[in-house]
RNA sequence: CGGGGUGUAGCUCAGCCUGGUAGAGCGCUACGUUCGGGACGUAUAGGUCGCAGGUUCAAAUCCUGUCACCCCGACCA
């Protein structure tokens, strides 16, 4: 591609929209234009990378056995109707009507219409199993968006729903889903785990998260360092201690602790450790009254966790001041097991904890040396809390680390939630009729794109991994317009790759160096040919690595020969 | 949905407190010089100061409303 007939505007400065470096680079280096809140448009050179990972995952899909299908981003109500999520999906889910007045969605996903197609086309255990995907513009009208097309309400998504006769046959399914994953990222030179995950509103059973690894990723992940064990933190079971509950060595005080309201003031107030410190969280129960929740000081509540025990409401609700008042007598902040009649439950670390402090359940007083057993009953005890730093891992090998990631792809069994709504079935070799089994396997295709920036780039711009750069080699003559001599062999080695395949971005605008090799290293081409006079009464040209920044001359005879060679290997 | 912030040229921002009819840098256009690390000079083009009301002789500036965008939070009692 010539230069001189591709309209690109970098920019020095950063947009001040822009807070992730994915972001800023994507808006600096031209591929990515906002049109409306998180919605953009993929300018030529994005839309070259965003084109390079679809072709990686079609690959990958159809290597797999997978079968390419294109459903429409404007789905009828009537199939989200009869799944139930007309109902149970939010303000999430885009809805309109058209002009008689009938409901439609734009599609955040696609089980329904995938449903609909089994059911309409697969009559027979024969043809099972069968996968379809799509890559495909998906909606979301997130609670939050945000950091440009990482998190934004239009993307671009693969998605891929198989169908199968038994268990047996989805969890093959599944492996092969995971297997098929595995190699697109690893072909996507992503630094990469998959995790053990929730299902979430999806739906179904087995669930994996494909989780780039980053700083700046909004997920956090459990890895233990013992063995492969590795999960969203949402699911991560904390264990119990194992060292016995020590005896009880204080008396029980009550102490004024005015306006500490929080775990840091009462702690720091009291000058005792946060662990020695216990927090109650009132939460809405199943069927109209409260449930208490005790935690240790210095953990955090795992909602999910919690939404799943018996007698809480699910979704997890807070509850509200009024209720805390009634419930207790007391307003948050002061708030303790002692005493409380409503169904309680302690996460195993707030059960392991002798002579703690907790809330006296009355305004500005807090009580200390609270033992369980001695000064109140043992409640239930239950997993509550996320794990941090340092606990054992569930696996039984190791301590767990946490560390960030970007989700960038989710693989599910779902069983029969969607083909037993929608009544998709088959017949069996008996010849009776019987529901299907699915498994449905997404991946975020543009999300994609910023994650592998935000592991790749360094203070000049992006460093593209070369299975995703826009180009594979940026070729800048120096004074071509001053230099017939520099202009055709400019030309001339311009022919020569192009014909070898080569994807060669040719900078052959009238401008001056500095610019070249700034643009150049902003829009992060991983190998760099510099043609110079100098260069070129020696007969040769001058080659740089993108990510090493190092430089080496090469004979003009055998550039073609040289760069061919960078790719394969 | 709650909290905070910002809307002035294509981009990054100043001007607003203390009202007097709009600026800088980058970018863009033309010409000249320059040409291995985001050059320089000269001359241009480009803005209903988010929008709507109000106050005032006079509003980018003060007041009210509204819209948009960005950030944080939406469990930490």
């Amino acid at each position: 591609m010539r230069m001189s007939l591709y309209p690109i505007n970098t920019t020095k400065e950063t947009p001040a929209e822009a807070e992730l470096i994915s972001h800023q680079l994507m808006l600096r280096a031209g591929l990515i234009r906002r049109v409306a809140a998180s919605i953009y448009s993929w300018l030529p050179m994005g839309l070259r990378v965003l084109r390079k990972v679809e072709n990686i995952i079609r690959e990958e899909m159809n290597r797999a056995g997978a079968l390419e299908i294109l459903m429409p981003a404007v789905q009828p109500a009537e199939l989200w109707q009869e799944s139930g999520r007309w109902s149970e999906y939010g303000p999430e889910l885009l809805r309109l009507k058209d002009r008689h007045d009938r409901d439609f969605v734009v599609g955040p996903t696609h089980e329904e219409v995938v449903t609909d197609i089994a059911r309409r086309e697969l009559r027979s255990y024969r043809q099972l199993p069968a996968n379809f995907y799509q890559i495909q513009t998906k909606f979301r009208d997130e609670v939050r968006p945000r950091f440009g097309v990482m998190r934004g309400r239009e993307f671009i998504m693969k998605d891929a729903y198989s169908f199968h006769v038994n268990d047996a046959s989805m969890a093959a399914g599944y492996g092969a889903m995971r297997d098929a994953y595995t190699r697109m990222f690893t072909r996507m030179k992503l630094n990469f785990r998959s995790v053990q995950a929730d299902t979430g509103s999806i739906g179904g059973s087995a669930s994996e998260e494909f989780q780039v690894l980053a700083d700046s990723g909004e997920d956090a992940i459990a890895v233990s360092d013992g063995d492969g064990y590795a999960s969203n933190i949402e699911l991560a079971a904390a264990m119990a201690p194992t060292e016995p509950r020590r005896a009880p060595g204080e008396t029980l005080a009550k102490v004024a602790t005015p306006q500490m309201k929080t775990i840091a003031d009462v702690s720091g107030f009291l000058n005792l450790p946060r662990e020695q410190c216990q927090k109650l969280l009132l939460v809405d129960g199943a069927d109209g009254g409260v449930v208490a929740l005790v935690l240790r000081g210095d953990h955090e509540l795992n909602a999910l966790k919690a939404q799943k025990l018996d007698g809480v409401a699910n979704p997890l609700r807070m509850a509200s001041a009024a209720t805390i008042k009634a419930a207790t007598g007391s307003e948050p902040g002061f708030l303790g097991p002692v005493g409380l009649a409503c169904p309680i439950y302690a996460d195993h670390a707030a059960l392991a904890m002798a002579d703690f402090v907790c809330g006296a359940n009355e305004p500005d007083m807090h009580l200390r040396g609270v033992n369980w057993k001695r000064d109140l009953p043992e409640p239930r005890a239950a997993d509550l809390r996320n794990v941090v730093d340092g606990d054992t891992s569930p696996s039984g090998k190791g301590r767990l680390r946490i560390v960030r990631g970007i989700e960038v792809g989710h693989i599910f069994q779902l069983g029969r939630k969607y083909s037993k709504a929608m009544n998709a079935a088959v017949l069996d070799e008996s010849g009776q009729p019987v529901t299907m089994l699915m498994g449905c396997y997404g991946i975020g295709v543009t999300r994609i794109v910023a994650a592998s920036i935000e592991q790749n780039h360094d203070e000049r711009g992006i460093i593209w991994p070369v299975p995703l750069a826009p180009f594979h080699v940026v070729l800048i003559p120096l004074n071509l317009q001053k230099s017939p001599k520099v202009r055709e062999a400019a030309d001339l080695l311009y022919g020569e790759l192009t014909a070898a395949g080569i994807e060669v971005l040719y900078d052959d605008r009238d401008a001056r160096p500095g610019v070249k090799f700034a643009d150049a290293e902003l829009l992060g081409i991983p190998h760099r040919l510099v043609l110079g006079e100098r260069g070129l009464e020696a007969g040769t040209c001058e080659y740089r690595n993108r990510r090493a920044m190092d430089n080496q001359d090469v004979p003009l005879a055998s550039v073609s020969k040289f760069v061919a060679a960078l790719l394969a290997g």
